[in-house]
DNA sequence: TTGAAAGCGCTAACAA
DNA sequence: TTGTTAGCGCTTTCAA
């Protein structure tokens, strides 16, 4: 039983396709209350299927969306994702999963598949300025798009982000309140934007307690676990803190990983913050403190977002706030223990 | 510049739609070099991109595939997401994903968006046996399909698995050979198959040393951390055991969490072996030995496997093999230490 | 080598 | 309330 048309539901029932096309798409007007039922029937019956490709053909929207991430296996993105995808799934839409590797040239190959399948939006979580042949391309092709994560907030484009200062702050003031002085700082890739923020955020609160971070305790990372344990291991051996804000919570591992190796215990000699709060810091021992995103908060509104662009309303960019999550892994420093 | 079409290239070319067309689709007969040369410089000059609707439409291509997973947010699957979406990409294809939950309305709702949209094959990461609606709308709508992971291996129906009963056996044979003799097991839930053949696999390893398991050492647990957490807390206050198999890493981090809580140290008074080697697991301190599926792999190949069948060939069920990966989390029982 | 024309499955004027 | 008809952008006979 091949697939079933609209034309084969017409004969079975005995009306035009128009009528049935009336009924498919649950227009009020225009069909007896009698002919409705009797469509549905057959529809029914055979248990039939309208073919999107068709009927997108001629309404111009696919009903399809496409999602560019770096890469879903960073433990960022498939909470994002799954937001996303609900959010889409929702409202019917299906979503293309699509991961760039942060290289523009995926990203701009991506971007023309997209258009080719003629998504009708696009959500982009891309390097932190689009490169110059994307944005052409978005702007050329007028595809409705979202900015997910990273991207230019100043900037008129239509975004979902943190407030990653902000970010930066809580976990600043967090280590401060906790009376620690001697602190140091990994962070990601310096030309990152969000880093920027989040080093910044860190930096003032720091400085509204009056302490002190020689240039040398702020480490450039790359955000990943191996490199953060690394250059964590390297900088315990050479000088002495008592805290370390690590500006996502994958490298806050590498910094497990180096404290263990140097028999430094966490939180008793050295506090340790995150950024993230993906699902696997609860699996730390101790469990770590982390600024939290809700990340599957911001994949689900960034396709609120796009879906509004697309029906023709204009959106504006979403800051997200970002909250403290004290777990196990900061201390109080005790008094008259200070180095 | 709304978006060109083939005829709009045809009249700045000034040939016939169809001649575009056979440039289009690269048909080395029926146009000469001129011509062609002619229309893709036109193409090139309005960066020309075809609709794939369209073309799905006459062609009965979409050139989309779908995978459906319980949950992308689970940490097994964005490997398994990232292998198929790379090897669909490396082919044209685009991949839509679906989170089912593991709940079959929400399979079947997906199965027939997916239809809907036309794709030309799914990857299903089912629960683990097909629901009855499935199957039936997968064999009805003779979409080509593709088991992944879960599912039935003896059935004729083409899929990637992993041999659970040798990984299994692998986690039994280490920890046996380590000298261990009490030793408890925590599985997910006992109806998945999955979870059956790893059992069987590792009662056939202690057996195989004469180690004899009690049924109240062979812990259900569901697979997350939590509950193993709790499970493997209470179990561990009332018995004594040298060893422990879980069934999954994430399971395997809970029971890193109770065996903390308890004071208990890994490996000196607990090995632990795990199951999957998620990324995460090198997190933990001491690193977590475990058995590994290739699960990117597996991804890739499951989609390759799809295309073949799409394609026309049949394919069957490939199966691949676990590995033991052995870290920091276990260790050689010390003579006469034994309970 | 090239083109005219039919048609994929559907929606949307327009007419009846 | 219902149906006729013209496309959507493309591929694919078939003929020239």
């Amino acid at each position: 039983m091949g697939n079933l048309t609209i034309k084969d539901i017409a004969r079975k029932t005995g009306v035009s396709i128009t009528t049935v096309s009336r009924v498919l798409n649950k227009k009020e007007e225009g069909v007896s209350e009698k002919t409705r039922e009797k469509v549905l029937r057959v529809m029914e019956e055979v248990n039939y299927q309208p073919n999107q490709l068709a009927r997108g053909l001629v309404t111009k929207r696919s009903k399809m969306l496409g999602l560019i991430v770096p890469n879903i296996s960073n433990p960022f993105f498939p909470e994002l994702c799954r937001g996303a995808e609900d959010e889409a799934n929702l409202r019917q839409y299906s979503l293309i999963i699509c991961n760039s590797d942060d290289k523009s040239e995926k990203e701009k190959n991506y971007l023309r598949l997209l258009e080719e399948q003629q998504v009708d939006g696009v959500l982009l979580s891309s390097k932190d300025r689009l490169s110059k042949s994307s944005k052409a391309k978005l702007q050329r092709g007028k595809v409705p798009f979202v900015l997910l994560d990273r991207g230019e907030e100043a900037s008129n484009l239509s975004g979902v982000f943190l407030d990653n200062e902000k970010g930066g702050y809580m976990a600043g003031k967090h280590i401060t309140d906790l009376g620690h002085r001697h602190i140091a700082c990994i962070t990601g890739p310096s030309e990152i934007r969000n880093v920027q923020r989040r080093l910044k955020g860190f930096q003032r609160a720091l400085n509204e307690a009056s302490v002190e971070i020689p240039e040398s305790f702020i480490i450039t990372g790359d955000f990943k676990m191996e490199s953060a344990y690394q250059l964590t291991k390297k900088f315990l051996m050479e000088n002495n803190v008592t805290a370390i804000f690590a500006c996502n919570d994958v490298m806050a591992c590498g910094v497990y990983q180096a404290a263990h190796e140097l028999g430094i215990q966490i939180p008793e000699q050295l506090s340790i913050v995150g950024f993230d709060d993906i699902p696997l810091v609860t699996a730390l021992i101790p469990k770590l403190t982390t600024v939290r995103q809700e990340t599957y908060e911001m994949g689900r509104r960034a396709i609120e977002l796009l879906i509004n662009e697309i029906e023709g309303e204009t959106s504006e960019a979403v800051v997200f706030e970002p909250t403290l999550i004290v777990r196990e892994s900061t201390r109080q420093m005790e008094r008259g223990k200070d180095l």
